[in-house]
DNA sequence: ATAAAGTCCGTACCGGGGTACGGAGTAAAC
DNA sequence: GTTTACTCCGTACCCCGGTACGGACTTTAT
């Protein structure tokens, strides 16, 4: 089969096919020694449309990648799909879980809203010039902030010397200590270079999704 | 005050401002006629918390600057507003929706999935249909490496998860595989962008000492 | 034999929301 | 008066999932 056919077969684009081979989730067949077009086995039919069935469960392309060859190791166990997939579940949840939020908040300012009248009464516009709810205003002084983070997924002490470490790196950290038992880290930090929503940040880009903790 | 005073007084990055004033979200300020730096009128402060605030409620930035154009109008009328906030709402509830179905999916084949035994058991699996091994057909052009690390300190999956993450961070890595059990990790990656010793260098930096295999 | 269709390959671009870098100029603090 | 911090400006890059273009080539259909 050519590329084309190769593309109409799995419902996909020629171009798409092209960008799968550079991303490197589907094999890429030699050229014929003697010249001409490439030929695909109709395998790569069949990966694509299992690349595409599970995009459609939530998985990213690379996600895909990883989960199908994961699954066509002659090795496989269902444990390390499933967990692939209960980790997307939670992804999937969490991302619910702030598109409620936010719809809840659409929610009630649009009934708190009058029909008419000038855009001040509108509760939208006024929602919007409240001030933040984590403004981070602060005088001169650069009085060390004290800040408690609950941090989700730390099983294990290896665990808890890789967030040491995410946070010790961070401009503006000067100590922290990482508890296993409660899931909780205590920081020690210069406000104004590192802001506590900012370490959480840095948590999550690490691969563990944190959150502040106002005591 | 300055661009940097601003930045810090709405809770942004100097950075994010000149990426707003390029993408004409804010106004830039002419510069002084005697040469100088730019003098950014507290308004701009003000204008960047809005926007940040409809951010937080779904608007995306050129939504939220087109909210606030709308509500600064003299004659501006609270159903405009209305009418965006109701338009996001909509929008909201369908992306909720897609996300509700991809969850509900999720959870069945969860459910109907046993715990162990092989993959091709794993209703995940079943449902992406058959596996179709991935021929591994080399070509004379530069085919991604495969590369096996043995990791030492994993202990969770937790640690599995920091693991994959950092290295699908790395610049060239295509795709890996994770294992808890044997403590190894195989990665795809375009030997030109990232040799394996790089990978070991960049587990070290994340927190993992890590060796290459060689089989 | 020739025209149409298909392929190859590199490269650039879309939208969304920024971050990063580097060299030069400027302002402020000590 | 020197050092340090800050600003200015252009440009490039990040992720994600592709789409588009253009010139040269190859295959197929008539």
């Amino acid at each position: 089969m050519t590329i084309g056919q190769t593309a109409r077969a799995a419902g996909v684009g020629v171009e798409t096919i092209r960008f799968y081979e550079r991303q490197g989730f589907i094999d890429r067949p030699p050229k014929p020694l003697g010249g001409g077009y490439r030929r695909y086995p109709s395998a790569t039919v069949e990966r694509i449309r299992l690349l595409r069935q599970a995009q459609g469960l939530g998985f990213s392309l690379r996600e895909a990648a990883t989960l199908l060859d994961l699954g066509s190791r002659p090795d496989a166990r269902a444990e390390s799909i499933r967990n692939q997939a209960v980790q997307k579940l939670a992804d999937v949840d969490r991302r619910l879980e702030e598109l409620g939020a936010i719809r809840g908040a659409l929610v009630e300012l649009l009934q708190t809203c009058p029909r008419e009248g000038p855009a001040s009464c509108c509760s939208v516009w006024q929602a919007l010039s409240q001030p933040a709810a984590h403004s981070p205003i602060e005088g001169n002084t650069t009085m060390p902030q004290h800040t408690r983070l609950a941090i989700e997924g730390m099983q294990c002490d290896g665990c808890v010397r890789v967030v040491q470490q995410a946070l010790e790196r961070e401009p503006g950290v000067q100590r922290c200590i990482v508890y296993l038992d409660n899931g909780q880290s205590e920081v020690t930090h210069d406000p104004d270079v590192v802001t506590p929503e900012r370490l959480a940040e840095t948590l999550l880009s690490t691969g563990y999704r944190a959150t502040v903790v106002s005591d």
